[in-house]
DNA sequence: CCAGTAATATACCAATCGGTATAATAATGC
DNA sequence: GCATTATTATACCGATTGGTATATTACTGG
């Protein structure tokens, strides 16, 4: 690992909690510099622009939520322990996500969902739709194993899980109060219980 | 009405769209004179500062929302109804909800939530607690007239609600795809119709 | 240990930022 | 219609923005 490739991945730790609070245009390069206590000489040797930094922040930021849930759900787990992970992830981690400046889903989508298309963008947009994937996968694969209920709508229960989740994330972060993703979360799991395990 | 005020609706009118598109941060005065077409002078005239502007624009788009809303409960409707109107509001509303730049609560809590106490974040904060105090007193008041089921917790499905909407809106922005929004609208509508209404 | 190179710091750039003092203009009361 | 006031436009401010050219430092292979 050289020491270009070190710094990089000094500046990505140090700036993903700062863009994931501040957002991409609440975010200066002096701000990058003061998170890091490099100069902008140290920053721009190792990226194009304030752009690339973001983008790779956003990986960062990513990374935390992704690998918490696939360490979360173990492979070979029947299909209602891969979906409750879910909910336990989160139960587990908000308050470190918290600390983290809440979801980088949640946060860089609303930033630019409405701006021109940019990688940021396209990134957002394929990762929800990954996930969204993921989940349909996992329902689908469960009713073929017998394990769910065959009618269930795949599709639209992985879209209203994901809608909880965020939703319930939003809500604690600006009412500064956890058990409203705690109660959506309840919700999730009474959801997969009740309506989806056969 | 004198000119002034005339003038301050007009810029609050014109930069509402604005600010909810490319938030606070994101949006200069440079975007706002484009936006109105008229110069700093005027803006400063009519107010102290660019945060007085995203106040007054914060206010006119929740303006949208809370309007509706209320038009679509009236007050004289049993809880049931009262409760199907929120799906049915943003069902219809989405089309130009989106047009105007989403949802201006979703927008500027993420924008605020991890920034210092401002009066903005304030605002959002007392925005979604008296939101959900409202429906908790749909809910409640249903219950005692014996047209909701009482053992519902109305904490709790307020909360639901609030995230699925939320959370629907924000998937339907960012995938482009307003169908993610209708199908966490219709697990709604199913929430009110198979566990509130006795 | 030294030379060459890789990596970071410094100094600077034009452009834009939010904001203001003042000048010009538009409305208003008499 | 005239004088006064209310309102908006113009011109400007220092500070900060993202970004770059170059100088300096740190690393590395021989």
């Amino acid at each position: 690992m050289s020491k270009a490739e070190r710094t990089r991945q000094f500046i990505i730790e140090q700036t993903a909690p700062v863009f994931n609070k501040q957002g991409y245009a609440g975010t200066s390069l002096n701000d990058l510099t003061a998170a890091t206590g490099l100069t902008k000489g140290a920053i721009y040797g190792n990226f194009e622009n304030k752009e690339e930094v973001a983008l790779a922040a956003f990986e960062h930021n990513l990374a935390f939520v992704s690998n918490g849930l696939r360490a979360s759900a173990t492979q070979t787990a029947p299909a209602r322990e891969k979906l409750l992970a879910l909910p336990r992830f989160y139960r587990h981690a908000y308050a470190e996500l918290r600390a983290r400046g809440g979801c980088p889903i949640l946060n860089t989508a609303v930033e630019v969902d409405d701006g021109p298309p940019s990688p940021l963008r396209r990134r957002v947009e394929e990762t929800l739709r990954g996930w969204r994937g993921n989940l349909v996968r996992i329902i689908e694969a469960g009713q073929q194993a017998g394990e769910l209920k065959p009618a269930a709508d795949a599709l639209r229960y992985a879209t209203v899980f994901m809608a909880l989740i965020e939703g319930g994330v939003l809500l604690a972060k600006a009412t500064n109060d956890p058990q409203a993703l705690f109660t959506t979360l309840d919700h999730l799991e009474q959801l997969i219980e009740t309506e989806l395990v056969a």
